[in-house]
DNA sequence: GAGCACTGC
């Protein structure tokens, strides 16, 4: 078969010519050695010890990024302006530079020896860890002290010690909570702000806002290429300035003709790659697990066909719920022939891989949405934006010149995707998100000045969530309970059922149970071993319910001393049971600074699971369904939708009344996590909801209505 | 009788 596209457009130039000049003066070899004497003498500001030799040879690499070219203008810009944009492609350094140019101009600007600090956000938990290891040895200092990082569970900084601290967006965002002007920052930097995380977005309304009382503070916005003009529009009067990238030319190929089945085309693109292209490994993006096991089996079977016409193959599935064992594989160099790597969009930014030559773009992932007038989030395979094609095809890239085959035409590529992926903000169910405006003093939510706006409808369905749960009185303003909500790192709904259960005698119970819900799924169900998966997980399941299942997995392992080969034999996912005993932890932190008691009902009375039923419905009566008796469906009592049990339920009967914990869109209206609760304590909830005054909007039925139904 | 793209607090 020929190959079909012939379409070559170049999309990146080679930036290595002002950089190899730049290596060249300072001189590698004798030179150095000369430059050591003269400095050896020279003592690290932040430690008092002698620069250390790797310094000096890290310096000399540092020194041939393309940023340092422009350093001095940076440093100007920096002195003269409160706000500056600064984009950078990938392989400019900036991640690293940027943030010691101001460490050592804020420093010198600041000799009263005043500790305020530097921070630089990063959307990722591992980057903003990996990074700061980067720069604290680029400084010659320990991790953790002048330089360092803060994500959650981890607080790798010093208060007295750290200058320059690395974190993740939602971090700051936290931080903002406690001390809204960022007191502590003489200089924010937000890194890998096209990204447009949730966090990122807020953060950018915050700080306009700060900016406007804090004059001494300065903000860098830093961004890849794409929207600079819109950063530019947003922050008004934001010096802007340019930072070229060091990547090697990527070729990219289109289809010719629209494909009819993408996967398909793409085991094909995989099969020519390897039958007619140099050496070079492959990266495949497709849209999720199954399709790539699916297309990992097929082009094993492809290329076996080839027989010994071409070279062997290594072909590797990657996404995040995989074993982080098998993640590693991908890592491992092949000793013979070519590495092929089908991964989601994990590879798009989470994980970089070395040795990538040629990039296949099918041109779709999954995507989360969201339907403000249903309160539901799911996840479509949509196309993906021109933004995230860039970003696909420079994974070709990284180490030498390549080649990306998009299987999409060329018009479709100008046509029919959007610039941009959509901002996550426009995305998401914003309960949470309001009520942590609400508590950085934003009350004034309509003209809280945010790049990208949400649906009002969407905002208006965040508040009533956080009146209903009585987080905000009548004028919108947030209530001792909606504060102490607003610490919880959870859902409102979740943090409301955590502080109600101490007065239901079972806080012990309901924190595990909150833990086991913010962790990924635990019940691991491979392929190859269904059966005895459903049959390990049988034996966790409760007739009440999935919450109380959950409960008893999570007793379970702490029973077997979270034993790694007890989670193995039993289909548990020990990665997920670790986290879950994380959050568990922090959450208790947090109960405690709230004199929240830990308690448990005698597990002998009668009442242990019922108190524990009860504090769910605490937090969640308005995820509530009712069997109807007609037509053997469930329906919601807030809005009467019919819903089904998702498969994975535990339930082996129908009870007429259930709880449940999300509401999720796929081949059906799914309600997932369900528990068996009584209509009685529904209606006991929704008379004292009444009697303060507190409108639902539940679906036009009165409240004689639900109560005839009991 | 299904699915879980990816982050983050």
């Amino acid at each position: 078969m020929n190959m079909e596209r012939k379409r070559k457009v170049c999309m990146f130039k080679m930036v290595v010519s002002s950089s190899a000049k730049m290596s060249k003066s300072g001189g590698s070899g004798g030179a150095t050695t000369k430059d050591n004497a003269v400095v050896s003498s020279v003592i690290n500001p932040w430690t008092g010890m002698p620069y250390s030799q790797s310094y000096y040879e890290i310096l000399e690499k540092r020194k041939t990024l393309p940023v340092w070219q422009q350093k001095d203008e940076f440093l100007k810009a920096l002195k003269a302006n409160q706000c500056i944009i600064l984009v950078g492609e990938t392989g400019s350094g900036k991640t690293t530079q940027i943030p010691q140019f101001v460490l050592e101009s804020v420093n010198a600007e600041t000799p009263d020896g005043k500790r305020m600090m530097i921070a630089c956000t990063q959307p990722r938990r591992v980057a903003a860890m990996s990074v700061s290891r980067r720069v604290a040895e680029e400084m010659d200092v320990k991790i953790g002290e002048e330089v360092g990082y803060t994500i959650r569970f981890e607080d790798c900084s010093s208060t007295s010690k750290t200058l320059l601290k690395y974190l993740t967006d939602g971090m700051l965002l936290r931080e903002a909570m406690a001390d809204p002007l960022l007191e502590r920052y003489k200089v924010i930097i937000l890194d890998e702000a096209h990204e447009r995380t949730l966090a990122t977005d807020v953060l950018f309304g915050l700080l306009k806002k700060v900016l406007r009382n804090r004059p001494d503070l300065k903000l860098v916005v830093m961004s890849a290429t794409l929207e600079a003009e819109k950063f530019q529009g947003y922050f008004s009067g934001a010096y802007c300035m340019k930072v070229p990238g060091r990547l090697h030319p990527v070729e990219i190929l289109y289809s010719e003709e629209p494909e009819k089945n993408y996967v398909e085309a793409t085991i094909r693109t995989v099969v020519q790659i390897h039958m007619f292209e140099g050496p070079g490994d492959v990266l495949v993006f497709l849209t999720g697990e199954e399709e790539i096991e699916d297309v990992c089996r097929k082009i094993d079977k492809e290329i076996a066909k080839l027989g010994d016409q071409s070279g062997p193959v290594k072909v590797l599935p990657l996404y995040s719920t995989l074993p982080p064992a098998v993640q590693q594989k991908i890592f491992e160099p092949v000793s013979s022939g070519r590495k092929i790597v089908v991964s989601t969009n994990i590879a798009e930014t989470s994980l970089t891989i070395d040795g990538i030559v040629y990039v296949i773009d099918p041109g779709f992932s999954k995507q989360k949405v969201y339907s403000p007038r249903g309160c539901v989030e799911s996840l479509l395979v949509s196309p993906i934006s021109k933004a995230s094609a860039c970003q696909r095809a420079g994974r070709a890239g990284r180490t030498r010149p390549g080649k990306c085959f998009r299987l999409y035409t060329e018009k479709s590529f100008h046509n029919h995707l959007e610039a941009q992926t959509c901002p996550e903000i426009l995305r998401s169910n914003l309960a949470n998100t309001v009520l942590t405006l609400k508590k950085l003093g934003i009350d004034d939510l309509v003209h809280f000045d945010l790049m990208d706006p949400p649906a009002p409808e969407t905002v208006m369905r965040a508040l009533e969530v956080l009146y209903s749960l009585g987080a905000l009185d009548d004028e919108g303003n947030l209530t001792k309970l909606g504060e102490i909500m607003s610490e919880f790192p959870l859902d409102p709904q979740m943090s409301k059922m955590l502080i109600f259960s101490p007065g239901f005698h079972c806080s012990n119970e309901i924190l595990s149970i909150c833990s086991m819900l913010s962790v990924p799924n635990c019940f691991l169900r491979p392929r190859e071993a269904r059966k005895a998966a459903d049959e390990a997980k049988a034996k966790f399941g409760h007739m009440d319910g999935d919450h109380i299942t959950l409960l008893n997995v999570y007793h379970t392992y702490k029973k077997n001393d979270e034993d790694p080969v007890w989670c193995c034999q039993n289909f548990v996912n020990e990665k997920a049971l670790k986290a879950a005993d994380n959050v568990r932890q922090q959450l208790a932190q947090i109960m405690a600074r709230f004199n929240l008691k830990l308690c448990s009902t005698d597990f002998k009375s009668g009442d242990y699971y019922i108190n524990i039923r009860k504090a769910l419905l605490a937090g969640y009566f308005m995820q509530v369904a009712h069997l109807e008796s007609n037509t053997g469906h469930y329906s919601t009592v807030k809005d009467n939708q019919v819903v089904h049990l998702h498969p994975s339920s535990c339930l082996d009967h129908k009870p007429e009344w259930i709880v449940y914990h999300e509401y999720v869109l796929t081949s059906r209206n799914f309600i997932r996590t369900v528990t068996n609760i009584c209509g009685d304590w529904l209606a006991e909830i929704m008379i004292a909801l009444e009697k303060s005054g507190k409108k639902l909007g539940y679906g036009g039925l009165t409240l004689k209505d639900r109560k005839q139904t009991t």
